[in-house]
Formats: C-alpha cells, structure tokens, sequence
DNA sequence: ATGGCTGCAGGATGCAGA
C-alpha cells in the first residue's frame, strides 16, 4: 500500500500537475497540504473521476489539508484537539479499510513559526505540544498509523543544504528540534530516515534565488509511523521529479510503501 | 547578493510562506 505526502501550494495552481502526478503513481492514500482552499471550492470531482475519494478541511486563502483515498473512509475527523480557538485549518484524520490493509492516516500541516520574535512561535510550539497530546492517544490504539504532512521541521543538520543558514529560523531552533524528537520518543517511527542513510536528500526548494537548481534544500515533509505501521515499512522515496515540471509546487511527494502481507 | 518567487483574494497590492 503507498502512502504520499504532498504540499501542493494551492490546489487551484496545482491542479493539472497533481492530476499527471496520480495518474503516474497511482497511490492507494494521499495526503496534501496547503490546499488554499475552502471546503465547497475543492475540485473533488476532478479526483472522483479519477478514482480517489475525497475529504478536504480548508479555510480562505491559506492553510488546508486534504487526503484522497482510493477506499471509502470508514471515519473522517477535521481539526487538532487542544484549542478551541484555533480556527486554521491544518490536521485532517480518516480512517481507512483498504484491502491491502486497515490505517488511521493523518494529513497535518505544522506552522511555519517565523518570525520567531512575533506570536507566531509560540503558537506553533503551542501546536507540537498539542500534536505530541494527539499522537500519544492515538498511538494507544495500536493501530496502523501514518501522520504525514508539511511538519515544517528540519530534524538534523543533515537536512538542510547551508546549515548556518538556518541558525535561528523557526524550522531549525533548538525548541522545534526538541518537540520534534519529543513526538518521535512517544514511539514513532519516522520513516525516511528509517529507509535512506544517505545525508542532503530535501523535500522542499524555494522559489527564490535559484535554490532548485543550486539543490539548496530543505527535508520537512515527513511521515511518522506507529509501531504497527513501521514494521510493515517496506520502503520511503522522495519524488524529486515534479520540482521541475512547469508551475511546480516548492515541496515534492514523500511516498510511503507498506506491506501488509496480503496475497492475492 | 538587496526577502531576490509564488499563490491567493480581489480587482491594487498586501499577506503568507519557509
């Protein structure tokens, strides 16, 4: 069963790409973030056509999260718990019961949290704690599960192209790497790191300054597994490719393979 | 190298992103 990631930019500039990205991959389960789109806008029928259903939780403008699956959902849950006054719309669970095996899959898009000097740090260190309350229970459950998205963090200095460059940005300051390590020692497994030894493998190239072509990246999409999915963990790949299709979104898919020993 | 692109909302440019 493959699981991706993808933060689109905005499902309305990405739509012709995505569309030749699935009918390419065909994933069983996608996850997207940064739709920039409220719920009634989201082409959804583009994508029934194509043979995914569809639950999105979007909001104006920004934020928004997504996922397709080619299973029906059994449940669909929008929201982060933890703060009743967080209206930005960023976490979207589903459970599904595909043939190739049963997932809790979450879509998530972490805040930025620059500058760190403004309000927005705090709320996205507000979010991790709320994230780690998240993953604690669900992974009480002791099921497969998959939370992938857009976490806006750079893990290790061997994720990030200029490391000095990073000092003190909201996705490199010690307070993020440390919630991040938090979530991972409630027992995720995070899972390209888990498949791929090698250093400087990115998942998000600015627009700016030739960052692409210069391979001046960043790896912040991530997906972290239960122990129930990670033993079934086959492989994790980053699809650089679509950074140099035409209108390209600044992130690429993480995909995800799991086996759950079904045989036709 | 100068916050140097890009998407969105809205109908000009400001905000958000990372």
């Amino acid at each position: 069963m493959q699981i991706a990631t993808w933060n689109i930019n905005g499902i309305k500039a990405r739509i012709e790409g995505l569309i030749a990205w699935l009918e390419d991959f065909a994933p069983e389960i996608v996850c997207l973030q940064e739709i920039k789109s409220i719920d009634d806008a989201f082409p959804a029928g583009v994508f029934e056509d194509l043979g995914y259903n569809v639950a999105s939780h979007g909001q104006k403008g920004f934020n928004g999260v997504a996922i397709l699956s080619r299973t029906p959902f059994d449940e669909v849950s929008a929201g982060l718990p933890g703060d009743d006054d967080d209206q930005q719309a960023r976490l979207l669970e589903a459970v599904i019961s595909a043939d190739s095996g049963a997932v809790r899959v979450v879509s998530l898009y972490l805040p930025n949290g620059n500058p760190v000097d403004s309000d927005k740090f705090p709320y996205k260190l507000a979010w991790m704690k709320r994230l780690e309350a998240f993953a604690r229970d669900r992974l009480a459950l002791e099921e497969p599960l998959v939370l992938a998205g857009d976490y806006n963090v750079i893990a290790e200095p061997e994720d990030v192209h200029d490391p000095a460059a990073w000092e003190g940005d909201a996705l490199y300051r010690p307070e993020t790497r440390h919630a991040f390590r938090a979530l991972l020692n409630l027992g995720l497994t995070e899972a390209f790191r888990a498949c791929n030894g090698e250093a400087g493998q990115y998942s998000f190239w600015d627009y700016q300054a030739g960052a692409w072509p210069k391979n001046n990246g960043i790896r912040i999409d991530h997906l972290l597994l239960s122990p129930q999915a990670a033993d079934r963990l086959v492989s994790c790949r980053i699809d650089k490719r679509t950074r140099g299709w035409e209108k390209p979104s600044d992130h690429v898919p993480v995909i995800i393979d799991l086996d759950f020993g079904v045989r036709q």
